[in-house]
DNA sequence: AGTGTCTCCGCTCATTTGATCGGAACTGCT
DNA sequence: AGCAGTTCCGATCAAATGAGCGGAGACACT
């Protein structure tokens, strides 16, 4: 028995009574006689000292402290960190679509402009919203080569704009095109200048995350054989929408610059409320470059990839 | 996955920025852009639903969850609870003592009078007292028949004062006599007179609680055989120094009422803090009984009694 | 639409709490 | 004993928090 069991004990007594049965400080002071000061250190020392444990218990399938240690370490507004194993991002895509679907239904607001890219994910989320805020919808980039039809970033448009109840901006034409003359063209055809001359004023940006690691990006894999060379001799890691970004972060100059149908760079660094979804092992690098760059605002994704990440030690 | 995560999600983060990180509700309130109102209740049904855990972990072998409970259930000022197995009377007199005497020297301050009974818990708290406040101290009874040298209550005195460097005010006598007369001729004597004037001053009483089941108490079976049938007529449960005690709590008159050198039962009353220490389930009806009629205003006991004395509903 | 109920929100005002400070008491050292 | 270093304590003032209230919006029912 420690000679002075009292200290220790007096403090445990002090914090049950603070924390367990709701008295005040001022109030445990006065039943025992001592300064309410005392009380307060009391229970200082006992959180110190581990005699009281405060533990937050997550009861939805999401891990609050990962996200809350990622958040810090790459200075995010949010982090929505889906908690379980390991999973390839396959299986990954439609609880992270789940999220982001109820991440937007609770956070936008009426009168909003939403702009979406395309993706998986924005394509699992769409199915999953129910109702939204009203919002107006716009279409962040045309349609990339190679997407299949349950993809169409048209279509993902319509089903949040209808969800919403807001009006939709679909951009009517591909991505880019390799003709600089054809693009004025398309740029100036009034649906697709329409749709793009709202970029500057979406209030939320959704995005899927695209990885560079060869054969695993749809943006990456269809792009022009001597763009993919360009981009990865800068060794670009990931795309957000239209930016390609390096290791670093830093944005990779593309000729989607010139010749895309798509929000421009510098369009995206404006957005206030940039929300990227994207989970994986596989995605890991493309995620770290995003988040490096400060391209995010939200970030939402799953364990293993918030593990990988928080496990860095890094800050920036 | 329910339909709305966020909610109990953000509550889940909110709590883990406030307790675990010590982000004021204010602060969080900003940063989240909601008011610290939402924080505050969101807190709070954090708190209800169970999300934050908070618990009191008891570093010493004490049982403070026990303790308070029964400090509320029976209105005592402090309760002190020693943790483990059940285990008799024999086998706690040790560890109570050394609780008793750990807080006695830091609850008592200098210069207040301390009132000892006998016993062998008392004799155990002796031993293991090392420094004490600058203390008298008064012998709050005479001896009893039949008690072992060890606990003679006169060398208790002398090493409680001892130990406080105070003055030892010990009672030279028995605890009764059968004789009126020589009642008085020994209560006019100075050395008696002198330590009994001073009941009225105790600030602190330290007794032990006697049990009155049949070869257990030692009073009871010290008392002459017609005054303890008529004692157990009353169904007298314990004694607290001089005075018995019912199963409900109310005091018994007993021959000690005009026959005794010891404190009187009014005199006990009056005592500011009377602190009982004892421990094993033989005594529980003893401290059942003395709790009930509040006789008590700081207990020591062990967790077989307490919590036996908490499982029972009923609260006074 | 009208209406009663209900929940949720943020305001005001009083209370509670924290940050900071200087002084008292204690300790170890000369 | 005398003295620096340290710890502990409680006061003050500002900040954080809680209790209670009324209004706005959602919902169900007429």
């Amino acid at each position: 028995m420690p000679k002075r069991p009292l200290q220790k004990l007096q403090a445990s007594l002090v914090a049950r009574r603070y924390y367990l049965e709701n008295q005040t400080k001022s109030e445990i002071a006065d039943k025992l006689g001592i300064s309410r000061f005392k009380v307060a250190r009391l229970i200082e020392t006992a959180l110190k000292e581990g005699i009281v444990h405060i533990e937050i218990r997550d009861q939805s399938d999401l891990n609050t402290e990962l996200a809350e240690r990622l958040r810090e370490a790459y200075g995010l507004n949010v982090a929505l960190v889906l908690d379980g194993p390991d999973l390839p991002s396959n299986a990954l895509i439609e609880p992270l679509g789940l999220l982001v679907a109820d991440f937007l239904e609770e956070t936008l607001t009426d009168g909003q402009l939403l702009g979406l890219s395309w993706g998986r994910t924005l394509a699992a989320a769409a199915k999953a919203i129910s109702k939204l805020a009203k919002v107006d919808v716009v279409q962040a980039a045309g349609s990339p080569a190679r997407l299949d039809l349950s993809q169409n970033p048209t279509e993902l448009v319509h089903r949040f704009a209808r969800a919403a109840g807001g009006l939709a901006y679909p951009l009517f034409g591909p991505m880019w095109v390799e003709d600089p003359e054809l693009v004025g063209k398309l740029r100036a055809e009034p649906s697709i200048a329409d749709a793009m001359s709202r970029y500057d004023k979406i209030d939320a940006l959704v995005v899927g995350v695209g990885s560079w690691r060869p054969q695993e990006s749809c943006l990456c894999s269809g792009f022009p054989e001597d763009w993919r060379r360009e981009a990865l001799k800068h060794n670009v890691q990931a795309d957000i929408c239209a930016t390609l970004i390096d290791p670093d972060g830093q944005a990779v100059g593309s000729p989607l610059d010139s010749v895309g149908l798509c929000l421009s760079t510098e369009q995206l660094r404006r957005i206030p409320e940039r929300i990227v979804a994207g989970g994986g092992l596989e995605k890991v690098d493309a995620i770290r470059a995003v988040l490096k760059g400060g391209w995010v605002t939200t970030l939402i994704t799953d364990a293993s990839v918030a593990r990988r990440l928080v496990g860095e030690v890094v800050r920036y």
